[in-house]
DNA sequence: TTCCTTGCAAATCGTTTGCATAATG
DNA sequence: CATTATGCAAACGATTTGCAAGGAA
């Protein structure tokens, strides 16, 4: 299973480093095509996942149905806006604790925890008052 | 929108209040058709989601692609076994103070967070060194 | 009678996969 | 040359939906 180089696994995971807002496969593809204009879906997918299975990326399942990738893979929490489902990056400390009030009741071995926080963001909650949005998404 | 009496409702809802496991729509609905043999796939989903809507019993969503369900509605968390799959109750206390580090440096209005835990269940650590599982699953 | 619910089947949506061909090491 | 990667299209699994018929208020 050695893995080649291949130029879309490159131009994929260079289009994912220039964008902080967790885009999803079909974002992906969409974006990509304009450098690689007959690449297809599943080359997309398969690379996506094999990207996140080699810990380059990571994949981020947060209720909504859809996968959304991130290449930023330090440690960090992410937001997600009920009202128009943009992820958004959490500065704030580790809350790995939290497994330490599991473990004391429970026989298992736990592995980690996955943590979203969900809300209104800024621009939602602007827009419900009749105020203007600070920023346009950047899909 | 007002809420009419149905036979398959009421059933959804007593099987899913005899299971403590977080069966999937597909194990709902197999079960029920023991007591509504011509009950559809279609009646399930729709119960299930009109339930969830109201109130009335939540849907678990573990980040393995299926829906689980759950009769238990009270703030708990759950711990999802990455071997076997499967979705267990754990006790704990509220943590719902992470919020608060997230307020600290946050614009948006932050409704809630969603927090599940994952590794491995005392059964599958036990299998895992070769000795007797302590219970089958109830599935 | 009104209109919510159902069963059935077809449709959707996101994602995966089989296959023959192309590209990499 | 041996193998991995690609494009394409078909296949998938979970869930939703349109529709005509059935059931509750």
């Amino acid at each position: 299973m050695a893995l080649k180089h291949s130029r879309q696994r490159d131009v994929i995971k260079e289009f994912l480093m220039t964008r902080k807002d967790h885009p999803t496969a079909d974002v992906v593809y969409m974006n990509v095509r304009q450098q690689i204009p007959n690449i297809s879906l599943g080359t997309v997918y398969r690379n996506l996942t094999l990207l996140a299975d080699i810990g380059e990326i990571a994949r981020l399942r947060v209720g909504d149905g859809v996968d959304h990738f991130d290449a930023d893979t330090s440690l960090h929490y992410h937001f997600i806006c009920s009202e128009c489902g943009s992820v958004i990056d959490l500065k704030m400390d580790n809350i790995d604790h939290i497994v330490d009030q599991v473990n004391a009741h429970f026989d298992g071995n736990i592995a980690g925890h996955v943590t979203y926080f969900y809300g209104t963001c800024k621009d939602c909650t602007c827009k419900s008052r009749g105020l203007a949005p600070q920023s346009q998404p950047t899909s």
